[in-house]
This record gives structure tokens, sequence and C-alpha cells, in this order.
DNA sequence: GTAGATGCAAACGCTTTGCCGCTTA
DNA sequence: TAAGCGGCAAAGCGTTTGCATCTAC
């Protein structure tokens, strides 16, 4: 936890984000930490998430479709995966392109990174 | 070209697009589609945007940092490079990743689709 | 006690909608 | 000529900011 002061608010916040299986929105996280801090207002958790994510202690992950969500960061390098009809986001360990760093493609760019986003159906909606 | 009209103003955006080398933010669009058409509104932008989206003559293409960004339908199945210098975004015309659709991960994922971006340097701004 | 954090509401920027005059077919 | 379209301005909506109050330290 970075920020000058521990308050209810920010952690409960990061916890949500913390226990989280995969990155959460912003309604999500708002949503979820209202449970414990009710009065909790949306600006509180703008200020904490930008917070966190310019300690570098959460990551944004931005989806395909424009959604922009977040996870708690340390996770390693992965890639997600939506399921299209639950639509929840989860997050796969493995990543079959981290051979990618550092080569430079026949048209001269250079790669330094990679997101990934798969779309598919998860175990449980199959 | 879908919509029961044609007008100087879609002729325009749609060309635009078309023309473009990689994928075009809206205010893209609107700057170079007003070369041509000055007066042209943003909310006709929007509107024919949509429109052409939903007749699937453009796609939507949504960059890891947010930005909503659209190009032609049609081009096939290919992945986007972002220049972190120059902040452009290309096509490449390569996927590495084509074997994964169909297949399963080992936690049960069944993946159907992906979309993948590459982050670096362009040839031009090595 | 005081700097910093919160909650509320206002401000902001991007996107969408309503309206009316103009244009395409 | 009439339904569709474009331009403008207002409305929406998610995000950010200002300010007075409250709280962690």
């Amino acid at each position: 936890m970075t920020g000058q002061r521990q308050t209810r608010q920010r952690r409960q916040i990061f916890e949500v984000i913390e226990r989280a299986e995969g990155p959460l929105s912003i309604a999500e996280i708002h949503e979820q930490s209202r449970r414990a801090v009710p009065n909790l207002g949306i600006a509180t958790i703008y200020r904490t998430v930008k917070m966190l994510h310019e300690a570098d202690e959460i990551h944004l992950v931005s989806l395909p479709d424009g959604e922009t969500r977040y996870e708690k960061a340390g996770l390693g390098h992965h890639e997600h995966f939506r399921c299209r009809v639950c639509k929840q986001v989860f997050d796969l360990p493995d990543c079959p392109l981290a051979y990618l760093s550092g080569t430079t493609t026949k048209d001269g760019f250079l790669i330094e990174d990679h997101e990934l986003t798969l779309y598919g159906r998860c175990a449980h909606c199959q």
C-alpha cells in the first residue's frame, strides 16, 4: 500500500483488487468495496486506483472492446481470457509469446512488449 | 458503403478509413475528412462510423491503453503494432497465433478468438 | 493539531441525441 | 417531393476536480 495514510477506504479498495481472480472495472471495485464501506464515493475509487496505478501496485488492463480494468501488480507476465457467455475476465498464467520481446519483424518493427487477449468460453460456460 | 444515401460526407469518411495504413481514432477521421468537407461535424463522424461498424464495413480496434480506433473490414486476421515514439498504429500482416483458435487450455478455456497488440519502435523511429 | 483523505457536487471531455433546414434519389 | 441526412447545440455519461469536513498519525 502506497499513499501517506492508511484509511478504511484504501484498505478496502486494495483488498478487493487483491482478492479478485481477474482484472476488475471501476464499477466492480466500487460495488464490491461499498459492501464493507457503504458511503464510499466513486471519486475515492478513482483517486485511490490512480494512486495505486502510479505507485505501480496495480496494472491497467484494457480489453479490445474498450473496457478499462485493473488488477494487482506482481502477477508476472500473463494474458487475459474473456468468456463470451458470462463476460468474466480471467488471468491465464502461460504466455506463448515470451520469445517475441527484443525481436524485429521483417518490416523493421522492433518489438519491446505485447498484450494478448483471448476470447471464448470458460470451463463453466461450455 | 451501406446506408440509404450516398452523401459527400459519407463518401469522404469511408475513403479516409479505406486509405489509412492502420486503424484511426475518431479525432483522426474527423481531422482528415474535414480537409475535403470543412464543415463536417463530429456528430456525423460518430453516426457514420457507428453505421459502418454495424454494417460490418469497418472494425473496432481498442488498444490496451484504452484508445478506440477503427479500420476497414476485410483485411483478414492481423495484429497491430504501436510505435512508442511516434504513437502511430500499424497493421502487421502475420499472426503467430492462428493455431490457437479452437484449442482448449489445460484450465478448460475454449479459445475461439484472440487480439494481440505489439509495442515497440517502428523502423523510422529506431 | 495538522496535513492529508473523503464525500459531495460541480466541472470536464468525449459521445449521443433532438431538432430543423438541406440534400439525395 | 419526401424520407433521409447533416450541422448545431443540448443532453448524457464516465471521469476528474474543488471545497469543506473529517481523520490518521
